[in-house]
RNA sequence: GGUUCCAUAGCCAAGUUGGUAAGGCAAAGGACUGCAAAUCCUCAACCUGCGGUUCGAAUCCGCAUGGAACCUCCA
């Protein structure tokens, strides 16, 4: 099987571009985390999906993927949630952090290289500002320090937008302490109430978009990484934001490739905290399967906006579960049988590896899956099917269904699982109806009929 | 107002350099079956509208209409 060549669109260059690693086999990805004041929405889970998929993805062609996102556990959110909880700031995020953790397990997202929490970087984002105030790129403005945005010529290049444009449709802002109001805080100065960190900048709290620009060079030790993604919503400022501290820190961009997920929309709009329209992940993934929250997310092309509806879940909860019980019948078959493990069929997986490779083209790569799937139900029915061709058909499935992310779990046969099977079959030549049902009763609740 | 993006069958959705449209869901009919479930087969598109370029456009260009996002915290 050939190199496969990857194709990534680039929110900077905006444009499909060849995917070239800085130093391959490794690859390093960042992606934005939540800020857990609050439990996360479904929308929070959309990049989350994405990146896992990218990485099963990229692991699967030969890279080694470091896979970061952050927790934003230091905030002006926060310190106003933990006010209110009457909590620490560490107590609250704890808590949420846990049950956004608790999502991903049920999602089946893969470990990260690392999940690196703001709080934890704080002398480092302090010597970062303390750099950019000795550059001439950040100044204090009363007891804050900001960002000169007017510094960075190449300001806007991300989210397409120019500076003037950006002043003139800037909302009125009260802070007249900053030079232009498109400058953004590093550090605020915390007064009475909230959390401070004490460092040689002073008493305060850094600025969300310094946090995450100093966890990407600390953890991975590197001022240029190779994808740094997030939500649409996150192009402008954030990013921007990060990009421009990075070129008056580092004099890179950052990230070679900026990757941006399609938002979550409510009845055609966008699920946001703010609007009201959130639909809490943690309760999503109590009605629904992780498989089937995946397979709904999946279903569209990861830039494009996708609608939530529970008709939408319900029905790939359907699919999810006959994706299961039809590997879980053919498997049992093939063990019935002792039909050993079968071979991965290579054409498949190149047709599937080289439709993600396309800018992660999943309608395209799940076109493998749903044909094979097909197959192996026709198999399945057969009385004789070509079994060693059906176990090949569950081993390729199982290993797309892998790098997809869809999980398909059941127990082992069992010996008194084959006594009853072949007990059925008896009974049905028999023509003993009741007993069969009977034991049809059993074996189809173990998804062996 | 500035800047991006989208518009394909009842619903979701693919469509990489232009050559007459993947797949999934739902519905319907059929096959199989002792019955049921499951499964398999069959079945759907004047590609939002109007112009233009071209031998030929869902695919390129323009205009219109409809929708979304960013410009403020937001995945």
């Amino acid at each position: 099987m050939e190199p496969i060549k990857v194709r990534l669109y680039d929110t900077y260059e905006g444009k499909v571009r060849d995917f070239i690693p800085l130093n391959p086999p490794e690859v390093d990805i960042y992606y934005c985390g939540p800020t857990v004041y609050n439990y996360v929405h479904l929308g929070n889970f959309r990049p989350t999906v994405t990146f896992d998929l990218l990485t099963r993805f990229l692991n699967a062609i030969g890279y080694q993927v470091k896979c970061v996102s952050n927790y934003t556990d230091i905030d002006d959110k926060i310190i106003k949630a933990a006010l209110d909880k009457h909590e620490t700031e560490k107590e609250l995020s704890e808590f949420y952090i846990k049950a956004y953790e608790d999502c991903l397990g049920k999602l089946n997202i893969l470990p990260l290289y690392d999940h690196p929490k703001a709080s934890e970087y704080i002398n480092k984002m302090a010597s970062f500002i303390k750099d950019l105030e000795d550059n001439h790129t950040a100044y204090q403005a009363g007891d804050d320090v900001y960002f000169r945005v007017n510094s960075d010529p190449t300001y806007g290049q991300l989210s397409k937008q120019n500076i003037a444009d950006l002043v003139s449709g800037a909302r009125i802002d009260v802070n007249t302490k900053k030079e232009s109001p498109l400058d953004f805080a590093l550090w605020k100065m915390t007064d009475d109430e909230g959390i401070k960190f004490d460092t040689p900048i002073g008493k305060g709290r850094p600025g969300w978009h310094t946090e995450c620009v100093v966890m990407v060079n600390s953890v991975f030790k590197k001022p240029l990484i190779d994808i740094h993604g997030g939500g649409f919503d996150l192009k402008f400022p954030h990013h921007e934001n990060e990009i421009a501290q990075s070129e008056a820190h580092n004099h890179t961009r950052l990230a070679n490739y900026w990757m941006h997920v399609g938002f979550l929309l409510t009845n055609g709009v966008k699920m946001s905290k703010s609007l009201g329209n959130s639909i809490l992940a943690k309760d999503v993934l109590q009605r629904h399967s992780g498989n089937a929250v995946r397979l709904f997310f999946l279903s569209t092309n990861y830039r494009a906006p996708i609608n939530y509806t529970e008709e939408a879940l319900d029905s790939f909860d359907k699919v999810a579960n006959r994706y299961l019980s039809s590997v879980r019948k053919a498997t049992y078959q093939l063990q019935l049988k002792n039909i050993k493990e079968g071979q991965i069929i290579t054409s498949d997986k190149e047709e599937f590896l080289l439709a993600l490779a396309d800018d992660l083209n999943v309608a395209n790569a799940m076109t493998v899956l749903d044909r094979e799937l097909k197959e192996i139900n026709t198999l399945s029915m057969k009385k004789d099917a070509d079994l060693e061709r059906e176990a090949d058909l569950v081993k390729t499935f199982t290993y797309i269904s892998d790098i997809l992310g869809l999980k398909f779990v059941f127990d082992p046969l069992t010996d008194e699982d084959r006594v009853n099977l072949q007990a059925y079959e008896e009974a049905r030549v028999n023509k003993d109806y009741a007993k069969s049902d009977e034991l049809r009763k059993v074996l189809s609740a173990k998804g062996i009929l």
